[in-house]
DNA sequence: CGGCGTATAGTCCACGTGGACTAATCAGCA
DNA sequence: TGCTGATTAGTCCACGTGGACTATACGCCG
């Protein structure tokens, strides 16, 4: 079960997060993504997405249900998530949201922190929170370092802006934390898939 | 010409910007770059950079020079730049260093941008940074359209950070310019690779 | 009404990466 | 002095991605 979470890809836990919605085939995953703009946040090509979807078949994270054929379009064949793949996503996306290396995964993991309980995810922010703020000792230290010995400010522009960054992310999610806490942020319950994007889906399909 | 550019990874890039302060083999390169934490910016591996640099070779990018033993050590491979590649690695960072999609590669181009003129950094910079403002204001757009639709908080957590990271990115790539523009800022001729580095190199090899 | 472009749906190959593996040598500890 | 573990140096295979390619159907412009 754990080894099977390790084997997921961006890409992957995203398919796997919209079949968490209802019933789908790879092509209109990929046209959700895109109206999203979740393509911000993997690339999402034909290839890389049909691939994927093959691979979560063979570990058994999704199963075809049915080739149907609308008009005399090509076939398409449509895949649902199995128990495992529900489970899977919960499991990385409590694996990846508090780690601070690996910067494209947290992104997914915070787009797709709904699929948790609110509670877990304030927790895991938490943790997070606590890690960016050790890794922002590690790089002012560091540049503190590197101006001790004098580093011509050229060499240097990139690991400033790292620590710039870091501190930005730090003030976003202290931010975040605090209206995440008031009781009266929303949430809702993290398995029912929102009115709005089963509207969104029919739009796109119409 | 053109085309060659096209074809550079990141690590492609930092492979050929070390063999500009000067002859080495593969391996004194993954030191190297682990040494100056250059592994935060891309992931530094024996696969990886030893395939790179056979693919840079037949790209006529890099050479051989000679392979030389060391009492009776493995024997190692020493390489060198070409024209080609020192061209190559500057019309790279040329490229890459406005561009605001693709963030990998703009933290690879500012790391290395001291391959340029000071001159020139600054307007690529200050070009970015139009670039920047602009991708923000389609942020904001996006995340105040989506509100106005009433799109629970919870979906929104990532576009959200994504607006207060390039903010501040924004703030930092404006206070960065102030900072350059400043004639006092040293700089220095963008071919010399700087004594200190030299030095880093022999006490690394020692 | 004919043609051109774009949307739908999917396959397939080439490329780059990363981790596992080999193998010898040096440093340190017991 | 012998053993263990880390360092040096490099090879190789499996995997995931992305772009090119195929093929049909629909919409639109002239």
């Amino acid at each position: 079960m754990r080894d099977v979470v390790d084997r997921l890809t961006p890409l992957g836990v995203m398919v796997l997060a919209l079949l968490r919605e209802g019933d789908m085939h790879p092509y209109e995953m990929i046209r959700l993504m895109r109206m999203r703009h979740h393509d911000r946040l993997v690339s999402v090509t034909h290839g890389s997405v049909y691939h994927t979807v093959a691979r979560l078949e063979r570990l058994g994270l999704l199963a075809e249900v049915g080739i149907d054929r609308e008009g005399r379009r090509p076939e398409r064949t449509t895949y649902a998530l199995t128990d495992a793949g529900s489970e899977a996503v919960v499991e990385w996306v409590r694996r990846e949201l508090p780690r601070v290396d690996r910067p494209e995964e947290f992104r997914v993991a915070l787009s797709e922190a709904h699929n948790l309980e609110r509670d877990e995810a304030v927790a895991l922010l938490r943790a997070r929170r606590d890690a960016l703020a050790a890794s922002h000792r590690d790089l002012a230290a560091g540049l503190g370092h590197a101006r001790t010995k004098s580093v011509p400010e050229q060499y240097l522009l990139e690991a400033e802006r790292g620590a710039a960054m870091t501190a930005a992310e730090l003030a976003w999610l202290d931010d975040a934390l605090e209206r995440l806490d008031r009781p009266d942020f929303d949430w809702g319950a993290p398995d029912v898939p929102s009115e709005r994007y089963l509207h969104q889906r029919e739009a796109a399909r119409r």
